[in-house]
Order: structure tokens, then sequence, then C-alpha cells
DNA sequence: TCGATGGGGAGAGCGGTGCTCTCGCTTTGA
DNA sequence: TCAAAGCGAGAGCACCGCTCTCCCCATCGA
């Protein structure tokens, strides 16, 4: 209850509008998102709208920071109730919410994770910092498990330069201990997991190739928790 | 030079009309597809365009079948050029293809692996079996070098019946020998091998994250072939 | 308390879209 | 030769994003 009157008048105004473009948009998807047909279920002519939003694009923009944000606390309760100690555990934990998420929201995974809709280009300094939430709470949990002893050395294989300097700085960046292998393997494991994800999103496994495809994805990430060496 | 001129002429059309819609799909993206736009670059109103194409859908699945067949050209193409007898390096240049064809086609990558566009659903009839050549060449790779004995038994995970059940149908439909691990974490690879592609055509790792994105997409193949227990 | 300011909704309008229909012209094939 | 079929043009419908103007009225300063 803070502002004047008119001010949060135009707060609910906008929420009311994020809400019916986020129903538009698991109903229709991102690219059929249509500013008229938002200002119709708002019960006001489509130019009104315009007092809200600049345009088609900040809205979808007000609804990738709405994803992104689902999707952090998604993940990020599903790791509450995890022990903190097994990275395994949490690994699986992670990925499992990720699935859960898309699965339930797939026109919204695909607007985060999908192809990019045409003539959009999500603003960095809006979409990044919700947008980098998953895979660093990923890379968070290798990272825990590494100093705890909890990653045995996976099998060497070769790494470029080019890769170990990009290794060294975000390894800076966000403070961690992983030495260059297992912190491309994590990378490997943070496209694998969408990968896997997305092909069950977007119906590239077929309609009936697998019966029980969340065995299968779980059966992906305790692969996936080998490939980064984990241990229980 | 068959059928009579009309017939000739027909085809001619259908063909272009083809044409500018991969050109005017490189251009705007799959959603941004327009009948208008492909008839006026066609020199011919719009309506005209709706005696060779029943609809924008039909136009589309046109596409995705000649998406579909070039990036299997690709990958096979690559194949050829490779030792018969060496499955890592096979299992190198599938990926390479892919990711080659993406990178260089990314509005086509996003139709065909990207989301769906709104109100679009392909036809399984006309598009699974040109949609299907790349992972049909990917575990035949596999399997041929599971046959010549190139595959060491991966560490076992628990596999549950459900995935069982559909590993031994489509060891049956494919005329493979894989045992059920294998095949399974075959499947992972899949995903992972686009989920990376994905990664990248898509921008999800950012615009300087990574200074060499191919020695990195390298790095994640040879993992990946170790993942599936392929030796050289 | 009065009046200027400015927020916000309504409506018209522009150029774009997919798609349908009708109207003629031309090619085809019996 | 002549009916049938193919095909392009054009008008039209309902939708889209977005802009502009008009006008009401809540807000705020004098």
């Amino acid at each position: 209850m803070t502002g004047t009157p008119r001010q949060r008048a135009r707060e609910q105004t906008l929420a009311d509008i994020t809400r019916i473009g986020r129903d538009h948009l698991a109903r229709d998807g991102a690219a059929a998102l249509s500013l008229r047909a938002v200002a119709r279920d708002l019960g006001v002519v489509s130019s009104a709208v315009y007092r809200y939003v600049a345009s088609r694009d900040e809205l979808l923009t007000l609804l990738v920071v709405t994803c992104y944000t689902e999707l952090g606390d998604a993940v990020d309760a599903a790791l509450a109730d995890t022990d903190p100690d097994d990275p395994v555990a949490r690994l699986r934990a992670l990925g499992h919410a990720v699935r859960d998420w898309a699965l339930a929201e797939p026109a919204s995974y695909a607007l985060l994770f999908g192809s990019p809709v045409p003539g959009y280009r999500a603003p960095a300094e809006r979409t990044t910092g919700p947008g980098t939430r998953v895979v660093t709470a990923l890379v968070r949990i290798i990272d825990e498990a590494h100093r705890s002893g909890k990653i045995v050395a996976p099998q060497q294989v070769p790494i470029s330069d080019a890769v170990r300097a990009d290794a060294r700085r975000i390894r800076e960046e966000l403070d961690l201990t992983l030495p260059d292998g297992v912190l491309a393997r994590g990378v490997l494991v943070w496209s694998a997991l969408f990968g896997a994800v997305g092909f069950e999103v977007f119906g590239q496994y077929g309609v009936d190739t697998f019966a029980d495809p969340r065995a299968l994805f779980d059966h992906h990430l305790t692969v996936l928790a080998q490939t980064v060496g984990l241990v229980g």
C-alpha cells in the first residue's frame, strides 16, 4: 500500500497485463502473443495497453523475466528439500525441477530456451540476471562437491587453450575451485540437461518412442552425474 | 523434361516458392514466414500462391522436409569422408556436421529443433522419414562399433523396466545389437549433442562466454564418445 | 478553492498478415 | 472445335502492431 492511488492502480494494471500475457503465452505460444488480444481480455482498447507497455517486445521481455524467475524459484525450492551433502541428489533434484517446470509450462520453456522470437532480442541487462540462476545453481552444486572431495577426477581428455582460458575466467568470476576438465564437463552437463528436456518438450522423441520419459531422464541424470565425476 | 508444359511450369513455380520461402526463413525465421511476402518476391499476387500451396502451414511443411533432407545430406557427406572403422572419428564428424549446418542455417535449425511454430504441427507422415536420418546415422555408428568390439561396457547404472522395454523395441525395429545400457546412453548422447548445438545457435551461452565454441563442442564430443563407451 | 497539468482510455487510421471468393483469360485434351 | 480445367488478379474479411488525436478527470500547486 505505497504510493499514490494512481501509482497503485498503475502497478495493478501492469500486473494484470503480465498475468494475461502469461495465460496467452501458455495457450498460443510466444510468437503468437498479441497485444490486442491482451487488451481484449483486460477489457480495454488496444491503444490503452501502450500506456503501460511500450511495445509487444517489451511485454515479451516482462514475460521472459517472469519465466526465468519462476524457473529459478522452482529449482531453488527443489534444492532446499535435498541433503546439502549429497551432490548427486542435488543434481537430480535440479534436473527434475527443470524438467517438471518445462513440462508444466512448455510455451514458457520455449520462450526461454527455444527458437528466438522473430524480430525480438531479449535485452541482456534485464534478462541475464534471472537467466543465469539455474546454471549458477548447477555449477555451485558441482563446486561444493569438489570442495568436499566428492568428485573423482574424470578421465582426461584434451582441452584446448581457448577453453582453458575461458574456464579460468569463469572460475574467477564465480569464485570456483573446479579444475578445467570438471568445469568443461559441467558445461556439457548443463547443455545436455537442457537438450534432454528440450527434446521431450518439443516432441523430438516422437509420440510413442518412450513409455516412461521420466525414467529415461532419470537415467540420463545418473549418467551425467558420473560424467562430471560426482560420487554419492 | 517430362510432362506437359503446364505440369513443368507448375513444378518450377513450386520450386521457386520453396526457394523463396527458404530465403525468407533464413532472413526472418519460421514464425515470421509470410505467404504474401513470398508472393511479392515471386512477382505474383498473394492469392495466386494458394494455387500451389494450400496454406502457410503446408509451405512450412515443405520447408521442414527440405531442411531435414539438407541436414541429413550434410551428415551423410561428412560420414562418407571418414574411416568406417573409426567410430570415434565418425561420431565427431556427425557432431560437427550437425553443428556446422546449424550455425550456417540457424533459422532452419530453429524450425526443426526449436520451439514449435504456434498453431503449426508438422505432419508425421511427411517429416518422420527425413527427420530420423541423423539419429539413425548416430545409432548405426554406435551399433557398428559394438559389433566390431569397439565399445567397452560403461559403468552400470540402474535402468528401469520401462526404459528396458523401449530399448528392446528400438533394438528390434532398427536391427541393433546394443545392450540396454549402451542404447540408453546413445539416446543421451543424441539429446546432449543437440542440446550443445542448440545452446550455441540460440545464444544461451551468452555473447562472450566462450572464445572458441568449436573447441568447446569438440571437447564435448570427446566426452560423449566416452559416455557411450566408444574407444578409438 | 480554483485552475493548470498530465495520466489514461477511446477511436480512427496505416500498413501488414492469412485466407476466401469471384472473375476472367489461357492452356489442355477429348 | 469446344468444354473443362488451370491459373492470375483483385476485392474483401478479420486479425495484427503501432501511432495519433481527442477528451475525461484525478492530481497537485498557487
